[in-house]
RNA sequence: GGAUGGAUUCCCGAGUGGCCAAAGGGGACAGACUGUAAAUCUGCUGCAAAUUGCUUCGGUGGUUCGAAUCCACCUCCAUCCA
């Protein structure tokens, strides 16, 4: 099977400027293409993650990829598909996240001999001089057709401001530097960008009379059409300090069975066959399923170390075995009131609730559970010697649990 | 620059002097049912020393016994006019 034809089979491919010209130079291995990450946070999360396996499936076909991180577009913000404005960010807050970014990505693509590159687009926009861009570049654009675009569309109720305006610009200026300096003429991404990536296809036509192609990757979406990834608290994220292996693995354990084959697919290196068998699986043996979605992703972005620790953390909390891998927090005797704690303190002193109003609702209702028996006593006390050696296993609800020592 | 409308809790959105920690919906959380899924039903959703107290309706001042609500100024947003 060729790159392009499993791409192709595990509903990668969203849009495609000339399906022809690209299946023929991904396939040969000859394509140099580029992906831009705008260093917006600290760490990479999901949707970059499915940028960098398109990255790494392209790369082992032997074309060449170019991650670019964007210092100099972050400057500006992508408006696409968003209903306000994002807060503008710092220099040095760009240059944090832009370092992030680069450890991170070395992780998953190999940057050795020249196999792929790493560049930055400040190292071109910062310096720009508007009026020259203005004639060199802007003279290009015409104003009417990038409003109809549809990632403007969104903002056409909100207001879009200027500088947002431009972020196709510098998004279209970046592609046609690259294609001048390393010969780079396709740049995949993410299907909200179609509309950016296109504007440089059209800016390398106009400057320089030559194709380049675009092709974007469909955006991972639940079967309620939201985007996957998030969870209530933000991000699902790749750094383990932002989001822990065990809540990673979590977060895919327990997507919904509509979900589950469409994110085998297309986030797992798993073998099409061995999905496809899967496909056949129905009822509760999708939770098998399940599992491994949780243990082959879990590996890849964690390493398989972590995986089996998060695998077995999963396993001994909800079927009941040893729980050695448990997250666990530990009390000081400050957290002691006349050598005691009442349970409302022990919640929030493992983080399983962010206030004691919120502690005393999970009590109330029911959602506490101490070693296995439920709290029932918004009152109830500890001794410290209750947290010594194993400690005591707390649970909220039925995914939230810490062991708790001292 | 001018005119008009607007900013309410996680989000949408009601509230135009006390009965307001603030209707309704969504989401989130917890319980029941299950398979760590979905659907459904129930509860819950500012904080706390908890039949009470404290903080919150864009910001700062003011009027009043009492302000989300009235007044002044400011900030931001939308629409129309320039």
């Amino acid at each position: 099977m060729t790159v392009f034809e499993e791409l192709k089979a595990r509903g990668l491919l969203a849009q495609l400027t000339d399906e022809e010209e690209i299946k023929e130079l991904i396939n040969a291995g000859k394509a140099t293409f580029y992906i831009g990450f705008d260093p917006t946070a600290d760490s990479l999360h999901v949707g970059h993650f499915m940028a960098l396996c398109l990255m790494k499936r392209l790369q082992m076909a032997g074309n060449k990829p170019i991650a670019l991180i964007g210092g100099g577009t972050a400057m500006i913000g992508d408006p696409s598909g968003r209903t306000d404005m994002r807060t503008m960010m710092t220099k040095e807050t760009i240059a944090h996240n832009v370092e992030c970014f680069k450890k991170q990505m070395s992780r998953f693509i190999d940057f050795s001999d020249g196999k792929a590159m790493l560049v930055n687009n400040a190292d071109w926009l910062l310096d720009l001089n508007y009026v020259e861009v203005l004639r060199e570049v802007g003279a290009h654009f015409s104003v009417n057709r990038m409003l109809t675009a549809e990632c403007y569309k969104q903002r056409m109720e909100k207001g879009l401001s200027f500088l947002e305006f431009n972020y196709m610009i510098m998004q279209s200026y970046d592609f046609y530097q690259l294609f001048q300096k390393y010969g780079c003429n396709m740049q995949f991404g993410g299907d909200d960008q179609w509309s950016n990536m296109l504007g440089g296809t059209e800016l390398i036509r106009r400057k320089l009379g030559k194709d380049a192609y675009a092709m974007t990757i469909t955006l991972l979406l639940n079967s309620e059409g939201k985007k996957m990834g998030k969870t209530q608290k933000g991000a699902v994220w790749l750094d383990p300090n932002k989001t822990s292996p065990f809540e990673f693995y979590q977060y895919w354990r327990n997507v919904a069975d509509a979900d589950v084959l469409k994110c085998l697919r297309m986030l797992t290196f798993l073998p099409l066959e061995q999905i496809e068998e899967m496909d056949a699986w129905e009822g509760s043996q999708l939770n098998q399923a399940k599992e491994i979605l949780a243990y082959e992703l879990t590996k890849l972005v964690h390493g398989e170390e972590e995986a089996e620790k998060a695998q077995a953390s999963s396993r001994a909390l909800f079927a009941g075995g040893d729980a050695a891998e448990m997250p666990t927090c530990e009390l000081t005797t400050d957290d002691f009131m006349d050598g005691k704690i009442d349970i409302l303190g022990v919640l929030v002193k493992a983080g399983l609730t962010a206030s004691r109003s919120e502690a005393r609702r999970a009590v109330e209702q029911g959602g506490v559970t101490v070693d296995g028996e439920k709290v029932s006593d918004v009152k109830t006390l500890y001794a410290p010697e209750v947290f010594a050696g194993e400690g005591i296993v707390v649970k909220r609800g039925k995914k939230n649990f810490k062991r708790v020592i001292m």
